[in-house]
DNA sequence: ATAAATCACATTGGATCCAATATTCAATAT
DNA sequence: ATATTGAATATTGGATCCAATGTGATTTAT
């Protein structure tokens, strides 16, 4: 079943090029020329202007006019208000999901958190903390909720990744991993909820300290 | 200054869309034709199609291959989430406009007051009642908050429109209203923000009420 | 008469082409 | 030498055309 459910065009090099953004592939203040994306994905500038299109709705590029679109920049206050706005939205999320969670899906988020604690190669780091977020926060019902987390923190993807590998970055996230984890695991949504909210306060604080030395 | 800032074919079609569709012109899960759009706004299709591409990234519509682009249509499980995501997001915008609020905005946000609890025309409620809360909003500098908020009014703007025409709604949300300029006017964030938290929660009871009748 | 198959039409997805604007760089004037 | 103008090039915005898929009516077989 769901046969012929093959993605479009513009729907790849959508979610190529968003990857692309997140990881850091593309520069912020980068700008995307549409001749070239089409010759990298075989296709007519068409379904990547439709891409860019939906990028721009997301927040992940700015378009001026015949001048095309360039990867937003972000500064120290924007990025705060996002983190701001992930430290409300996330415990929401985490406490719905929390009496919502399986052995099962207890168990994978073990794993995943395991996974990040333990991997060595900073190119890993963002993937492994987002799929350990993302194991969590699939327990959860509230589609819109995610939708909007989603994409704030795909705003600040790259922050993250930078916070993680400064200082003692990974070393705390762990820690803090652990704890929501376990939170979890005893069915506390309250407190995993709370954990959460320090975690992305404490990610910021740090983010904002070390945008302040730079 | 800032000369040729003309808008984009691409852009006036969205912006006409989402104009129809939150106000209801477009009924949920109708068809959008591409052509037929394209004919109205004497352009091609693909301008057409960007702006659907941006409508589909906003939720406003869902776009399945081949069959073309429907109106989204909201469950009530679904229209009391995005009501939460309010209930969440608003308080702090207002939280963070009171003390931005000069005299000037104050006036100008009780006469917009004014005129909605004045207004005879159930066809002019909607706009009315939205553009209180954003001139309230405008205060605001929590950008990436009000983004979301305005999206997450969108979505459920059919719906506001519906639950002021209901029963005593225009009535209650003259009162609410009145309520929470009095908050902003002394100054108190917080009793403003719980206000309007209380204001959204309201619609949103009295709202699910009257879909559980139906 | 009904159900399956087929064909014509409508609609969307994508490619190619043209127009409008921006950018670059050389030529010219001061 | 530097600033300015103007042409050549690059890039985006939009129109038109073609291919792929869906839809609905009609035909045909049972």
């Amino acid at each position: 079943m769901d046969i012929s459910a093959t993605a479009s065009a513009s729907s790849i090099v959508f979610e190529a090029l968003r990857k692309a953004i997140i990881q850091g592939e593309l520069e912020e203040g980068e700008p995307l020329r549409q001749d070239e994306i089409a010759r990298l994905f075989n296709t007519s500038r068409i379904p990547v202007r439709e891409a860019i299109s939906r990028l721009e709705e997301q927040g992940l590029v700015k378009i001026r006019r015949y001048k095309g679109a360039v990867v937003t920049e972000l500064s120290p206050g924007e990025t705060e208000e996002i983190f701001n706005l992930r430290a409300l939205l996330e415990p929401e999320i985490i406490r719905n999901a929390v009496p919502r969670m399986t052995p099962e899906l207890l168990a994978e988020a073990r794993e995943k958190c395991a996974a990040f604690s333990a991997s060595q190669d900073p190119m890993t780091w963002g993937d492994l903390n987002r799929d350990f977020h993302e194991t969590l926060y699939s327990a959860s019902d509230l589609t819109f909720f995610k939708e909007i987390a989603r994409n704030a923190i795909d705003r600040v993807e790259r922050q993250i990744r930078a916070q993680l590998v400064m200082s003692n970055g990974m070393e705390r996230a762990g820690v803090e991993h652990d704890a929501i984890i376990t939170a979890c695991g005893a069915g506390n949504a309250d407190h995993a909820a709370e954990l959460t909210r320090r975690h992305i306060q404490g990610a910021k604080a740090s983010l904002l300290e070390h945008l302040r030395e730079a």
